[in-house]
RNA sequence: GGUCCCGUGGUGAAGUCAGGAGUUCACGCCGGCCUGUCAAGCCGGAGGUCGCGGGUUCAAAUCCCGUCGGGACCGCCA
């Protein structure tokens, strides 16, 4: 069947081409803009989502934007000269008109043109049906429909079977916050919507699916942002008798349908770094690898200061080259404020300039504290030369990495670029991210089914420190600064998930009330198996050079989670309430 | 939980720092003119509780407090 001609129209708007020209056409669309010469003559410019096309209605129309029309005529050169290079079908009009108004519209609310990006977005979104016509968003919801499409056929062709797993869940108390649905049939009781399908998918495993994936829609209840949505789509994807480098290259190979899919270039070989060295280098485990400025190891040059402030566990530092002349001092001091919200105890800044004597020197309001080695070391280690504009922080490792982590952003990260695209596979996360200081007891990275790495096993049974060193076989993709996603193998070894389920605190009986359904399915026979999810909204956004996600959700939430469109979240009937068996506290005010 | 920015006819902006008549610009809208335009053009017109509430002041879009809405970010997101 033609994708084109339906009972009411013969062709596409965006699709006539002089190849056309002499046929009879019914086009239908919406009147994107209209010239008006008199009563003798008036251009309609006729939109579908394939574009615009030049209507010439001989005697005027009485149109206005947004009319819903048919409009039958013939497919004609444009007389010479007016020719419009601007439009794929500027070659061509459709003259001889007959226009039929199928629904008439008031005016948009707001331009459906290219203007419409500087329009406030809750009137997109609360008109978001308006929205939707325009170029951009009919572009963007095709290339995800095309997203999918790609990754479908590629699990599909790498043995995937796609499987739809429950949406009415159990909570559980580990991870995001849950979003909560009453139980009618049994009152006080509540289903959760599924942060991901984590678990049902390992129940796959045991089930003998072999490789399992889903384009599953996940819910967490947390803090929105340009990149985070209460609700998101993933790819959710697991292989039994597999290990990481199979899901790395399963999951490889579906990215790459994707990148074809969008951009007509490949994938190639994906670089990986360890999240250590990301850390330690990119201040962050997500790092954006389209720029340097990466941080650059100082703590030796202050054995033996003289200065309190570098008294620290870790200093590292950053070169901002050529940043001098153009960073005043009150964004300086923006920085530094900026630093200390990020947790940094102060951030110590050294503009690099050219002595009387040409040597290289750090002016700055602390140089006076550092002996001339020190100076010296600052310059030789971060290669700083006249202009640059440096930074330091001292603290401990953690909070030094991520700090000038985030400052490195600040100073330099790129805008999102559809044409540089830097994908990164981050390996050998830790097991345990870090030792609370009130229990004594590991805090998981991953979820508390993630397998350690082999040789790593020992150190389960050591102290603390030892317990940090603990890397698990637990991998995330990362796209310039963006985490895709993440995946792991998982324990499928009763001993070892005992002693992490000690560690981590929680009893047999823990276990047993929170994840029973799992640990008894893994009784009966589990293979080994590893996994992994990316989250389609980001790739998406980034492929199609979107700073936000939203712009690649046809019915997105603000920043707030409500939706301007249909009003939610709203109150509801006290009636339902009451038949849900619940009542509503008094709001605090 | 926190930091920062924004809110002015239907839309986008200027005006706010430094208080003085709802002032301005562009688009859109309505009417008129117009036979080759393409963000058509020309002429005329309508349209605003300056998000909301309170305060200061002779006087508030403008200053102060609160609040609502939107956005970016930190925390949070196993």
């Amino acid at each position: 069947m033609s994708t084109s001609s339906t009972a009411l129209r013969t062709h596409l708007c965006g699709e006539l081409r002089p190849d056309h020209i002499g046929e009879r056409v019914a086009l239908c669309g919406w009147v994107a803009r209209r010239r008006e010469h008199g009563e003798h003559l008036a251009f309609i410019d006729l939109r579908d989502h394939t574009g615009i096309v030049q209507c010439v209605v001989d005697g005027g129309a009485d149109l206005r934007s947004e009319f819903v029309v048919r409009i039958t005529g013939t497919v004609r050169h444009r007389p010479e000269g007016t020719v419009n290079d601007a439009l794929a079908t500027g070659g061509v009009e459709v003259g001889e008109c007959d226009v039929e108004v199928l629904s008439a519209a008031e005016p948009p609310p707001f331009p459906l043109d290219e203007r419409a990006p500087d329009v406030d977005e809750t009137i997109r979104l609360r008109h978001r049906y308006l929205d939707l016509r325009r170029d951009e968003m009919q572009r963007n919801l095709r290339t995800r429909a095309k997203v999918n499409s790609a990754i479908r056929s590629a699990m599909d062709g790498q043995g995937f079977v796609e499987i739809e797993t429950p949406m009415l869940i159990a909570s559980t108390p580990e991870g995001a916050r849950d979003f909560v649905v009453p139980a009618r049939t049994r009152p006080g009781s509540f289903y959760a919507l599924p942060q991901s399908p984590q678990l049902f998918k390992q129940l796959c495993m045991v089930g003998g699916v072999d490789r399992y994936y889903q384009i599953a829609r996940c819910f967490r209840d947390e803090d929105l942002r340009a990149d985070r949505q209460f609700e998101f789509t993933q790819l959710d994807a697991e292989m039994s008798f597999a290990d990481q480098e199979d899901v790395l290259a399963a999951i490889s190979g579906a990215v790459d349908s994707v990148v074809e899919a969008v951009t007509g270039g490949r994938l190639g070989d994906v670089p990986r770094m360890t999240w250590h060295d990301a850390m330690d280098r990119y201040g962050s485990d997500k790092p954006d690898t389209r720029f340097g400025l990466e941080l650059v190891e100082l703590t030796d040059l202050f054995a033996a200061t003289g200065f309190n402030a570098f008294k620290a566990p870790c200093i590292k530092g950053v070169r901002h080259p050529g940043a001098a002349a153009d960073t005043t001092r009150s964004r300086l001091d923006d920085l530094t404020d900026s630093a200390k919200r990020w947790g940094a105890k102060g951030l110590v800044w050294m503009r690099v300039e050219q002595g009387d004597d040409g040597a290289t020197v750090l002016n700055s309001p602390v140089a006076k504290f550092l002996s001339p080695e020190e100076l010296d070391g600052i310059v030789t280690r971060l290669g700083a030369e006249p202009g640059d504009l440096c930074y330091l922080v001292a603290d401990d490792w953690h909070a030094v990495c991520h700090v000038l982590g985030l400052l490195r952003l600040e100073l330099a990260r790129p805008p999102v670029d559809a044409s540089d695209l830097h994908f990164l596979w981050v390996v050998d996360f830790p097991l345990f991210e870090s030792v609370d200081e009130a229990t004594g007891r590991p805090v998981p990275a991953h979820h508390p089914f993630t397998m350690p790495h082999a040789e790593d096993l020992g150190l389960l049974d050591g102290s603390p420190e030892q317990l940090l060193k603990v890397r698990s076989q637990a991998y995330d993709l990362v796209l310039n600064g963006w985490e895709l996603g993440s995946g792991s193998v998982r324990v499928h070894d009763p001993a070892v998930q005992r002693r992490i389920f000690e560690l981590l605190g929680i009893s047999p009986e823990d276990a047993q009330e929170r994840f029973g359904f799992l640990l008894d399915a893994f009784r009966f026979g589990a293979p080994p198996h590893a996994g992994f999810a990316f989250g389609i909204d980001r790739l998406v956004a980034l492929l199609l050079g979107e700073e936000n996600i939203r712009e690649v959700i046809a019915f997105p939430k603000t920043q707030s989670g409500g939706d301007p469109l249909t009003g939610a979240p709203a109150e509801i009937d006290p009636a339902q309430l009451e038949e849900l068996g619940l009542r509503l506290l008094p709001r605090s005010t």
